[in-house]
DNA sequence: ATATATTTTTAGACAAAACTAAAAATTTGT
DNA sequence: ACAAATTTTTAGTTTTGTCTAAAAATATAT
């Protein structure tokens, strides 16, 4: 597989979890900043290898190969993101970049010898789960700081937005995954909320929380 | 930089350092599994790129630009060889297929990290020396063992042929870097070399020392 | 010195992956 | 239901990097 088959793949892959099951030509396109026409040239290179299912003007959903795939890219990139945080002192904001080309790099022997450097990480830094070897992976139980009533208390488990610009600003605010979190208040008017965040209270805007994923602690 | 034109500088690199000035265009094509065709093409994209000096049927040399991208490379390829046995087990000859791969990742924070990591390694899994940021190295003082007179003693520093099936034969026989060695005995008929290695005596054909780096004590 | 052999370059083709512009199919609005 | 808007596909180019076959330059040998 090429490098670019393989972006497609991801890409395909990301766009089938959120929203329909067939994912729109123009959706690709959007997302990996190239032209329409690039990606109904590609959707036939890949249907033709059997990664995806494509009929013309109905959208594309990935074959079991091609879930396969992607879930391979996904191990890759994550167990990196993890590697360049852990051991090279990278930070949350500057991983993804590098990843997308490390991804790429074809070695079973690499990945699955990374994998026990790190420990068998479950989650990388933006809290997003590592497939393991065969691609399995449990979706960890998780909210929208957004959508939690009042008074819930959790910890901050992940990320919606894994931006750099988003990573900064909650880097600057001193907020990171495993913080404890409470609801103190919920303001009608705008959605901004007030918390208390590893005991320090602070208000965060709504576009913050609806990026913000808690566990919340059910007792 | 594309990946081909990096390989190709490279290439053209590694044939500069041994044999004449000018690098011939066949020799880059059979080093390479490439046609001279095609090598005619690059070069010409090179050299329009300022990284190699051509003037056609003349052969084609590195510019100082060529040569510093080159080191880059290197440098690149000959950590990566280190992290791989250091940090995740590899055997050395493992590591130069995925090694191919991975020095072609661009991330100068990268390689300046993995660089930390490892502690500031001069040489590479192979005896090989690593360019520091600059594109700075010392060629380490040594001599084929196939060269130096009967009664040398020395330590083993370097392999000529990094070739799986080479380092394999020395793993076979217990042959590795900073093993001390001792030349007792050199055969007139055939070349082949008695030697002590380690403490232990074994006997080893002209091929074998012909690719075996040792640095000799000099008392 | 001249014919022969070797090396290198050119010319023309091809595949991958992108693009623009235009056509075709589908969806939407009334 | 039908016109308009949107989405998707096709057709035709472009760039990179490769190839084969043929031509040109250089090296070698008698
Ligand atoms: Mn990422
Ligand atoms: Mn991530
Ligand atoms: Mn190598
Ligand atoms: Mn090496």
């Amino acid at each position: 597989m090429t490098r670019s088959e393989e972006n497609y793949i991801k890409t395909i892959f990301h766009l089938g979890r959120k929203g329909t099951r067939e994912v729109a030509t123009n959706a690709i396109a959007e997302l990996m900043e190239t032209k329409p026409s690039s990606v109904t040239d590609m959707i036939k290179r890949l249907s033709e290898k059997d990664l995806v299912n494509y009929k013309r003007y109905q959208g594309v959903s990935l074959t079991a190969l091609g879930n396969k795939t992607a879930l391979g890219i996904i191990r890759k990139h994550r167990l990196w993101e993890v590697f360049l945080v852990e051991k090279l002192d990278f930070s949350w904001d500057e991983v993804h970049e590098v990843a997308e080309q490390l991804e790429h790099i074809k070695s079973d022997k690499l990945i699955d010898s990374l994998d026990r450097l790190l420990a068998y990480p479950k989650f990388d830094p933006h809290g997003d789960p590592i497939p393991d070897k065969n691609g399995g992976f449990k979706e960890r139980d998780r909210e929208l700081l957004s959508e939690v009533p009042k008074n819930s208390v959790g910890v901050c488990v992940g990320v919606k937005d894994s931006s750099a610009t988003f990573l900064k600003f909650l880097d600057k605010n001193g907020i990171a995954l495993g913080n404890q979190i409470r609801v103190m208040e919920i303001e009608e008017f705008d959605g901004s909320l007030n918390i208390e965040i590893d005991g320090r209270k602070m208000q965060i805007s709504h576009v913050i929380a609806s990026n913000l994923y808690i566990k919340v602690n059910n007792d």
